[in-house]
Formats: structure tokens, C-alpha cells, sequence
DNA sequence: CTGAAAGCGCTAACAA
DNA sequence: TTGTTAGCGCTTTCAG
């Protein structure tokens, strides 16, 4: 006896009402729907207009079940305090959101807890935006051999795809903007270490100074939370300093928009008291009265390769070797950055 | 002859093997896992044990399938230009996102080009943030039976669960609190009022003048897309106005602070020279030199909300009456307001 | 309390 | 080209 049904029940459209309503077999329904070009054009048709009169979607739970497959991307944020107030979260956001509508991918957000197992069952592929205190979850991820793809953080020691930010490089190109300008006391406000982007941002602010032959004080460097917080108190120590510095490259545009506003309550003037170079791109940096220069990470981007990677990963047959890149971060000088006006 | 499998592939692990480890049926395994007390502590130990050895974990596409059930709620935003700048939709998302973990529900965001027809095979719930011209799309889902829950946006003529801030009331607030300071003369610099909430909150500034028998004053209201770019040129316009208004409420605080900006770099003073009421309780509010007094949405409350609503929606049996609720939005005073000095 | 077996809707050999 | 059929892994009757 063939399969038989219980067609009483309103269930929804399945593919062999489909195949009924066409004249053929749930096979050959199925060819049609996967685009298989194994179908003569005249069945293809009336599959096609059966399909449509019956408005019917193939399950996806089926499908996965059958193959083994799985179109969900889950989208791995480390939910430490204040990611949800973060320009770049939204931005990844974004970036992966979009091209995951474009190649049909589900997009599976998971604010985690860093310290609970990853819920990854059933899960297609799956990017870590940024590893912060939970370098277990990738590692259980990977052995679990489903695809995965870090963004946002270079990790040297683990077989997976990195795409990442030449943070060094951009705040390297930051500092030396500055110094170019005649700077030489350069303070910097830094993000929160455990992230490696402020870690990078730090290290090419020293870099920069070195390779200037500037010698590097601790004295300059304000390290914070990366909030707008902790910005504006590094601010207020630095600009009472006795002998101030007049140039500071600060580790996100959010803190130096608060930088900013601390030096013009204080009375004093952006960009002639104060030079100041943020990173990030934040488009709030140009509605204030001094647009901000900065640092353009390409973040929409570095979100937008990491699904086509993993989409890639996700149809590979075998695994081919994993890329790790820095994306360049690129310098735009707008209004907050003077020259010095006594030459040195 | 019983069920054959294919043992040479590196499968994963299935109830089957727990069934075979524990010595039992794959029946009593699935008792065990969906916690049905009708099994011998006996059993239920030993196959928890067999779950454990194995690091089982059910396959939910099969679940799905055989259960005709998703535990997947989309979060449906509209794609309009500059949402994803927004504080507003953060807050909803992290709000969701975290009552869905709590739940066990797979978060999927969908981010809506508001044209496209809504992929929604296979969720099961779907929570709409703001309806902003894709009204179309909640009917289509309503039609399909899916539960679905609106926030953010009062809809009366539908029969769908809704639950949205009272923004009419709040900005009523904000407005009689200006007019107990001794303002006659508030300005508004209104969002986007093709949202809902802009339009309401309009609305409720319109009526507490009304109440408070102040004329109306077009001139006085200025419209903006939420943009701290036009809200910048909104308050240029009105700080250069020949009698100008001593108190704004502002639809927005991202807007209300670069009103507060704009003040400050004409040479003026908040609040002394203009009190500012902005809305959303955001917390770059906190940081200014003056801490902006503003109208408290609880959106995570209402993200929240929605999700336990649509919870239940999802495992009720029979529908019940559909609520519509306002949530309400409070006002937060600080430091960005102060009475008129000399007597009306 | 337990287990056999019939699906859930689809894909993928395999045969025709 | 097409159709038959055996799974995919789980839930859910229905007997026992």
C-alpha cells in the first residue's frame, strides 16, 4: 500500500498535494522545486503552476531532516556589559543580517552568556563576532565540525577563518597623522583591553610613537570600558594636566565625542587646545559642531565576507585551507586635528 | 524486520543509540528527554546516563518535523533608513533576545526590506517591532495562522495582540512638567511621524498645551526623520527665532543632545537659557555636562512582554481574547530643565 | 509503565 | 526523464 495520509486535519500544503495536483510523482515535484534541470519543460510547468496554486513552501524542517543541512547561521555575541550599546555591535548586525537575507540563510542571533554552552544544535554554520572570554565555545564549535568563522579577532592557534580589522595599523596611521602634524605629546584613551581590537589599538599607538622616536608615557595612556563614562573622566585628568599633551588618539568615537565636549566645557576649543583622532566611523561624529577625524573600519564588510565564507564552508565538500585576513583600516581626516602652530 | 541505519557514516548521535546504550526503546528515550513522568526512575536514570555518555542532544529538526511545532520567533524589524542607528531598536533586540534564550526559543531576525514577502515557513511566532509600512506582511502572517505579537505600535483594527508605550501620556508629561516650570513658550522637535510613536508624541504635546490652554504655535514645532543632522538644524533655527521658545521637548534624546550641543556652542546655557526634555532614557543622556531630563520608555519590558505573550500563544490550545496594552512611559527628571525666572 | 510501528515532509539512491 | 522506495530522527498512538 502506498503512503497514506490523514486528510482530515488542516495541515498545510505538502509536496505531494503538490505532486497530486500535477499529475506526477513527489519526485519529480521535488526535482523542480531544487532546480534540477532533469525535468521535461512540460512537467516542470505544471508542477510549477501547481506549486503556485496551492501556495505551497517546502518545509524546512523536512528538508534539513532529509539532508542533513541546515541554512542557519548563528550569529555568536559575546554578551559582556555594554555590546548592546556599541556602534560596531549593530554594525555586524547589519552587515550579516543583510547578506544573510540575500543568500537565503537564516540568521540565528545568540547574545551568550560567555560561559554557557553554546545552543548550536541544528545550527548550519556559525560566526563569533569577537572572542571575549569565550574561547570554549569556538573550540567546542569546531570539534563539533561545523563550520565556523571568526570575526573581529585574529586567532593564530586555532584552525578556523579569521577576518579581522588591522586595528594596529589604523591607530599606527592615527598617531602618525598626528605626528605629522607637529604633535609629539600624544595621550591616548584606551578601550578595554580584553578585547583585542582596543589591545591593538593600544599597541600601534606605542608602535607609532617608537618609530617616531617619541619616547612612550604612561602617564598619556587612560585606559577605560570604552564608555562614554570612563571617557569623560580620562578627559578631565587630561586636561588639567600640568603640562598637557595637545594631541590624543582616542580607541573609539563614542569617548572622543565625549572628549570633546569635556574640552569645549572646560572653555577650551577642538582643534586648536586639542587635537583628537577617534576610531570607529561612528556617524555621530559628524553631526557635532567639529566633525571628528578618525578611523573607517570596514565593518559592514568584515560582517558581509564572513557570511559569504561560511557560506562557502557551509557547501564545501571538502575543506580547503582556512584564511585568516586583517582588513585595512583607512584614516579620514575631517575637522578635529590641527597643526601645531610653534614649530618644535 | 526492524529499522536499519546506516552505522558506517560518522552520524551524529541519535535516540537511537541512546536507546540501544540505556536498553531500552526509543520510545521510553523520548519520554525521558521530553520529561514525561510516566517512566520507571529505573529507566529514567539509565537513560539519562546513556543522554549524558553520549552527549545526546535531539535533533530539532526532527522534533519540528514530527511535532508540526517551531520554536522559532522572528523578530521582525523594517528596514527603513537609520534604524540600525537607533537605540530604540538595540534595547528591543536585546530585550527579545534575552527572554528567547531564557525561554529556549531561537531567535531569528528578520530584517525586513518592508516589500518583500515575509519568509516565515517554519517560525513558529512572530513578534513585529513598529509596523512602518509593512502592514501588508502582518496580515499576510495573520492570515497563516502563526502567532504573532506587534510592539511598539497600537493597531486597532487588527485582531492581534499588541503592546505599545503610551507615548501620548508621556509626552503629556513632559510638556506639563515644562508648564509647572513656568514655560508657555515649548518648542517641539518632533521623529518621524510616519512611526507611530512620533505621531503620539505630538499628539500628547498638542494636548497638554491644550490642557493648559496655551495656544498652539506651528512655528514652534519643527519635523524631523529622528536624524541628529535634523535636529541640528532645527535647533539652529530656533535659538536664531526673534522670540525664541525657553523650553524644547525633544522627540528624542540622541536629538535632544545635539540640541543641547547646538545651545552650547552659540555661547549659551542649559538650562538657563533653554530647558530640554528629550525621550527614550538613553544613556549617553547620562554622560553630557548636563544630564538630560527625559521620558523613561520601558522597552525592555515590553520586548520582554512580547515574548512571554507570544509564548504562550505558542503553546495555547485555543486562542483567547487578544490584549492590547500601553505600557506606560515615565518621566525622568535630572538637570536639563528650570522654572522661568521672572513671573509670567 | 513500556515498546512496536506509523507517520511527519522531504531527499536521494536505484530502477525503469 | 521519471517514479519507487528507503531513510532522515523524532513523536505519538495503540497494544500490551
Amino acid at each position: 500500500m502506498t503512503r497514506t495520509r490523514n486528510l482530515a486535519a488542516n495541515r498545510a500544503i505538502s509536496i505531494e498535494d503538490v505532486a497530486k495536483l500535477a499529475g506526477v510523482s513527489i519526485t519529480t515535484v521535488s526535482r523542480v522545486i531544487n532546480k534540477m534541470n532533469t525535468v521535461k519543460e512540460k512537467n516542470r510547468v505544471r508542477v510549477m503552476n501547481a506549486v503556485k496554486e496551492l501556495k505551497f513552501q517546502p518545509s524546512i524542517f523536512a528538508q534539513r531532516l532529509a539532508t542533513g543541512k541546515s541554512n542557519v547561521v548563528a550569529l555568536v555575541v559575546p554578551r559582556y556589559e555594554g555590546v548592546f550599546y556599541s556602534f560596531y555591535v549593530l554594525e555586524l548586525i547589519r552587515g550579516v543580517g543583510t547578506l544573510c537575507d540575500a543568500l537565503k540563510l537564516d540568521l540565528l542571533l545568540h547574545l551568550t552568556d560567555t560561559r554557557a554552552p553554546l545552543n548550536i544544535k541544528g545550527v548550519g554554520g556559525i560566526i563569533f563576532a569577537d572572542i571575549i572570554g569565550n574561547r570554549h565555545q569556538l573550540e567546542e564549535a569546531l570539534q563539533t565540525k561545523i563550520p565556523c568563522v571568526v570575526i573581529n579577532n585574529y586567532i593564530e592557534d586555532l584552525d578556523v577563518p579569521c577576518i579581522a580589522i588591522d586595528n594596529a595599523v589604523g591607530a599606527e596611521n592615527a598617531v602618525n597623522y598626528l605626528v605629522s602634524l607637529g604633535h609629539r605629546k600624544i595621550a591616548h584613551i584606551a578601550g578595554d583591553t580584553v578585547t583585542q581590537a582596543a589591545a591593538q589599538r593600544f599597541e600601534g599607538y606605542k608602535s607609532a610613537l617608537a618609530k617616531n622616536k617619541i619616547p612612550f608615557n604612561e602617564k598619556l595612556v587612560f585606559k577605560t570600558d570604552y564608555s562614554r563614562g570612563q571617557a569623560r573622566q580620562a578627559a578631565e585628568k587630561l586636561i588639567k594636566m600640568p603640562d598637557p599633551a595637545t594631541a590624543v588618539f582616542v580607541a573609539s568615537d563614542a569617548m572622543a565625542l565625549e572628549v570633546m565636549a569635556v574640552v569645549r566645557e572646560a572653555g577650551k576649543n577642538i582643534p586648536n587646545d586639542l587635537s583628537v583622532v577617534g576610531f570607529d566611523d561612528n556617524p555621530s561624529g559628524l553631526y557635532g559642531p567639529v566633525a571628528l577625524t578618525t578611523v573607517r573600519q570596514p565593518l559592514i564588510k568584515m560582517a558581509e565576507e564572513s557570511v559569504k565564507e561560511l557560506n562557502q564552508l557551509m557547501n564545501a565538500k571538502k575543506k580547503s585551507a582556512f584564511k585568516k585576513i586583517f582588513l585595512p583600516a583607512e584614516l579620514v581626516i575631517r575637522e578635529s586635528c590641527k597643526a601645531l602652530q610653534a614649530p618644535r
